[in-house]
DNA sequence: TTTAAATACTTCATGGTCTGAACTATCTCG
DNA sequence: CGAGATAGTTCAGACCATGAAGTATTTAAA
């Protein structure tokens, strides 16, 4: 169809651009993720959830490093904790805190997603793979950077 | 901050990544965006339409690019109206279509927008202008992709 | 010309997701 | 021990998007 801006791309600015690519491409994703999670009871945190649990995290780290409110992650938690994909235990050294790590069935699952994520991409974005290492070259910085501004938390001892 | 990946980025493979940087990029943009926009009545779509609208356009085709519904444009475009921001005009190919266009305020209202993008597109996402432009480019690509792969309508071939 | 089907947009009810405030439990420090 | 800060939880309300049904106009066939 004509609805493209074949036309009119360059009337944006390199910035509007950038961003009209970024909505695109999290729209798709978002959407054909959780598509072709049908079946679980997934959502969009859920999934997110488990993509970033490549290993065990505390659950307001988690929402640091999704953008999202604590009350999300708890949500979301419970959810995969019904599904017996992961498994909450608590940290050792703050008990008041949570760390959540992945069941078997929830390494299994995640390793799903994963490929499911990357066909999803490559198909929604049309990029080669040389252009996605490109776009994973800045999406680290951007990832790090917007992480920082949303952490507006002064220096709190969840570390050591 | 202790909450970025430094420490286990590398876990992730590296379409994953760059999904991470498009999420939190994503929903920086919009958060700050609508913030920024606050005085007036700007919902995250109204934002969207108002950066698309560099020259007038059909409703449908707006929702195409902005990757909505048509009811969401619908809505959207009268809010944009109530505040004077746009202007309906029925299209003279087609008198069921509606063409919107910028009013003057409008005008002025969107190069604000994009200042205010700009802005908040570097200062979240910590690029260079370079890195931008590179960005950019992928993103025309990505954009163009999934405005056809949304575009499931039966209109007639514009190839592929 | 008349009529049926397709298209462009609108309206509305519905559901999903996020936010923010109030709450419990735990830790830290004096 | 007690005050204040922090981690997580709960819940109500707002916001946004979806999808089905409705109106107006065009297109094309009878």
């Amino acid at each position: 169809m004509h609805a493209d801006f074949s036309d009119s791309w360059d009337l944006f600015t390199p910035e509007v651009q950038a961003m009209m690519g970024v909505f695109a491409l999290h729209w798709q994703l978002e959407q054909r993720l959780i598509d072709a999670s049908l079946g679980e009871q997934l959502g969009r945190s859920e999934c997110q959830l488990l993509l970033i649990l490549a290993r065990p995290r505390r659950m307001g780290e988690l929402a640091r490093l999704a953008l999202k409110a604590p009350s999300v992650v708890t949500a979301a938690a419970a959810t995969l904790e019904a599904q017996g994909l992961i498994r909450r235990v608590r940290d050792a050294r703050d008990g008041r805190a949570w760390l959540l790590e992945l069941t078997e069935d929830g390494q299994n699952r995640r390793q799903q997603l994963v490929a499911r994520a990357s066909a999803v991409f490559y198909e929604t974005s049309g990029l080669s793979e040389e252009e996605a290492k490109l776009l994973a070259g800045l999406a680290q910085k951007i990832h790090n950077k917007a992480v920082q501004s949303g952490a507006v938390g002064p220096c709190e001892g969840d570390e050591t």
